[in-house]
DNA sequence: TCTTGGAATTTTTTT
DNA sequence: AATTCCAAGA
């Protein structure tokens, strides 16, 4: 190996001189790879694609390539771009070049495709219409605005969900189609609905100097197309470009790298297309499997050595993913050693599942296993799903982090306050007026409120500036025109202060103004909000303003701007000895010697939908493969028997993910509450051939009512999804029966359909029998045998 | 203007 | 079950 300087020189030499010291300096870290790592690390110019299995050591490859290029082919560090899937990766990718490199390296733009976005839009705020303290608005401050937006182009949002619209316009922007292509393209009913939304949404974005997360992609593709400058200052200086999770990226950033990287060539993709979960949201695999189209003479590397789970683990997650068929196809090596199979428990409900978890898990404490809190965690399909858990937890007084579900800047007392400080950052952000005005009550309802909504409007003025102009008020009451006023000075002296002061400091001024700790102690949880508000502080005073040279900016901007771009795993304090609650999706990248996968229920997961959808069903899978390849020693695949979701009790049987599983493969349990109250115990029908006496899960009333309400509206544009759309399918199965006929069931008498929902063998009814002690029942029409012409 | 209680609604995953 | 929405009353 060549030396080139002195620093690299002394940063070797320190290693050599004290073996002991190797988790601080690093080893030589090349001669510790493996040689496909190694030319992954090694590769020179040009475009090259590392197909990285689950735990084959791609984020050490990356660091090492990167340190390497800074070290040995002296590429300054502000040259380099290096894009991952969450701010905490990027956090660690930085230490670990600064491990190995022996310093920081300074200038490089580490981070996620939405913060270098952001970061990339300071700079050309104005040529999208905006300035450099621009507000991102997440999906609630969207949401707010997106609704009167629809009601100004008269989109009634009773007939097109505020939501559904948004996720349209969304999808749109991620496939970098902007409204007017929209327009041409709108075809179903939906669509048309959205197309004046659309229209108008992007104007009122930027009168609130505002953007969605979706614009953070976008707007930085849009300037790089249209400003050749701008592309050729980007492209130039970003000679290297590293991509992690390429599987997971969108058209529009896909755009992005193509834009930047085109330049020099030097794109480094790594990614996974089994680990793609990503597809409802717009990412594409093909973006992985098309790699060498995009970029010809790539190199291709796989690392298919897998060093993080023992053989039973990765046995069980060959075999699963093997269902997919679109994949370019793998197979990971085992290189751990390990005996302990993969356990499938049977439980009779959440509860019962998560007790059984928990015991087990105090057994791995205890045992020889001796493992620590830190070491397990519990993996789900869905949020809700947590809470079985959490109360369990909380019985047993074990301590657990839960990481997503609320976020922390989601709570509402933590809204309240940002609202203001988004207020005095970006004095054009109308909704952040709106929520800050109303907190605490101080006399401005919404009479007055939306008065002066539409007198700022008229003036094309922001509210806060309306609230101060005589002629915008005309018509208010004096006590709320008093208000007003008083609430635009509180507003313009904290915005004087945010010049200079620290964020916390602005914060206690703020708190104390508006007495909020006051209005908080009268509330049902004032002691947690209040805990909130001073977490909240803390974290503003250690928010110190951003490294590299971006000028012109506040202490209050970069908190601001940093705030909104938290993700849930970010927040996650991997040190604290406790269990780790979380969905499979935030479980991505990260690695547990002991994981519990709960809910492994047909109609959970895979969710019921997935079934409408082959593609859907296969991201459903990966994220089941993603799921048992977090785990590095111990796996358990959990599921009950009975489940309670909106208040329903809803009864599933196994997954069908565990169908095509060898026998032997998986060690087999079942809880004595499961043993003794199960199926068998109850009279439920046990899996097959009877009809189902509990309702299941893709029959629940609440997806019955949304459908009857809506029919032909589903509820996502999905493309694929023909089941939805297809007349012929829903006459097929569903006209058969209609909600208020009679019919007859050879068990329970005669009785009246009260609802009907499921499609094809899926499709199921409820009906109100006629004899009260059978009440209402919800049957699979496939299996039930009704008769019908009943009187 | 603000509070309150009943009704409606809940899409699964997230930056 | 839990949250959010809305209309009526204080």
């Amino acid at each position: 190996m060549e030396l080139h300087t002195v620093a690299v020189l002394s940063c070797f030499a320190a290693v050599y001189l004290s073996p002991v010291n190797h988790t601080l300096v690093a080893p030589d870290a090349l001669a510790s790879l493996n040689p496909a790592q190694r030319a992954a690390v090694e590769h020179g110019d040009g475009p090259l694609l590392i197909l990285a299995g689950a735990g084959s050591g791609k984020t050490r490859v990356l660091t090492t390539r990167i340190a390497r290029l800074i070290r040995e082919r002296g590429v300054p560090a502000h040259r380099i771009l290096a894009v991952t899937f969450t701010n905490k990766a990027a956090g660690e990718m930085r230490e670990r070049i600064a491990r190995q490199l022996g310093a920081e390296p300074a200038g490089i733009w580490a981070g996620t495709f939405h913060g270098i976005g952001a970061r990339m839009l300071r700079a050309e705020a104005a040529r999208v219409g905006r300035t450099s303290t621009f507000t991102i608005y997440d999906e609630d401050d969207t949401l707010g605005l997106l609704k009167r937006v629809m009601e100004r182009v008269k989109v009634s949002p009773r007939e097109w969900t505020p939501k559904s619209v948004l996720s349209t316009i969304s999808s749109a922007k991620n496939a970098l189609v902007g409204p007017a292509e929209f327009e041409s393209l709108a075809r179903d009913p939906l669509a048309k609905a959205v197309v004046p939304v659309y229209h108008a949404l992007e104007p009122a974005l930027r009168e609130n100097n505002a953007v969605t997360f979706d614009d953070l992609l976008i707007l930085p593709v849009q300037v790089l197309e249209q400003y050749p400058d701008r592309r050729a200052a980007y492209a130039g200086r970003f000679q290297h470009v590293l991509v992690d999770e390429y599987q997971d990226t969108n058209r529009a950033q896909y755009k992005f790298v193509t834009l930047i990287g085109a330049e020099h060539g030097n794109v480094a993709v790594v990614g996974d297309d089994d680990q793609s979960i990503y597809g409802w949201r717009g990412a594409d695999n093909k973006n992985i499997l098309d790699f060498e189209r995009d970029f010809p003479g790539a190199v291709v590397v796989r690392l298919e050595e897998n060093y993080r789970s023992a053989p039973p683990v990765l046995a069980l997650a060959n075999v699963v993913i093997a269902l997919n068929t679109k994949r370019r196809g793998k197979v990971l090596r085992a290189t751990r050693t390990g005996t302990d199979k993969v356990v499938n428990l049977r439980a009779l409900d959440e509860r019962d599942e998560a007790d059984w978890t928990i015991e087990e898990m105090r057994v791995l404490r205890a045992g020889k296993a001796s493992l620590n809190l830190r070491d397990m965690a519990v993996l789900y399909r869905t949020n809700a799903q947590s809470r079985a858990y959490e109360e369990a937890l909380r019985r047993a007084g074990l301590p657990y982090r839960l990481v997503g579900a609320v976020r922390f800047y989601d709570r509402r007392e933590i809204r309240d306050l940002m609202s203001y400080l988004r207020l005095v950052a970006n004095a054009a952000d109308d909704e952040a007026f709106r929520r800050a005005a109303g907190v605490p009550k101080r006399g401005l309802g919404e009479a007055t409120i939306e008065l002066l909504a539409e007198r700022a409007r008229q003036a094309g003025i922001p509210m806060l500036a309306a609230a101060t102009r005589d002629d915008c008020v005309a018509g208010a009451r004096p006590a709320a025109r008093s208000a007003l006023v008083a609430f635009a000075t509180l507003i313009a002296r904290l915005r004087a202060m945010a010049q200079e002061a620290p964020v916390d400091v602005l914060l206690r001024e703020l708190i104390a103004s508006i007495a909020f700790d006051q209005s908080l102690k009268g509330e049902p949880d004032a002691e947690d909000r209040l805990r909130n508000v001073a977490e909240l502080i803390a974290g503003a005073a250690e928010t110190v303003a951003d490294e590299e040279g971006e000028v012109g900016l506040t202490p209050l901007d970069h908190f601001l701007q940093k705030a909104t771009l938290v993700a849930a795993v970010d927040q996650m304090d991997r040190d604290a000895d406790a269990i780790t609650l979380m969905t499979m999706h935030n479980a991505k990248g990260l690695e547990f010697p002991a994981v519990f996968i709960g809910g492994l229920e047909d109609g959970l997961f895979p969710l019921a939908r997935a079934y409408d959808d082959p593609a859907m069903l296969e991201e459903e899978r990966r994220l089941f493969y993603v799921g048992i390849t977090r785990a590095e020693d111990r796996l358990y695949l959990t599921r009950a028997e009975q489940r309670r979701r909106n208040g329903e009790l809803l009864a599933s049987r196994q997954s069908s993910f565990l169908d095509g599983i060898p026998k032997g493969m998986l060690d087999e349990k079942v809880t004595p509450k499961a043993r003794s109250m199960g199926r068998a115990g109850l009279g439920l029908a046990s899996g097959t051939g009877d009809d189902w006496a509990l309702p299941t899960w893709s029959s629940s009333s609440a997806n019955a009512r949304a459908a009857a309400r809506r029919p032909g509206s589903p509820v996502a544009p999905r493309v694929n999804s023909a089941a939805w759309h297809d007349p012929e399918h829903e006459s097929q199965d569903a006209a058969e029966l209609r909600i208020g006929e009679r019919v007859k069931h050879r068990k329970f008498g005669a009785g009246t359909i009260a609802e009907l929902s499921g499609l094809g063998r899926e499709a199921k009814v409820k009906v109100d029998f006629d004899d009260e002690a059978v009440g209402r029942k919800t049957l699979v029409i496939a299996l039930a045998n009704l008769e019908r012409g009943i009187a």
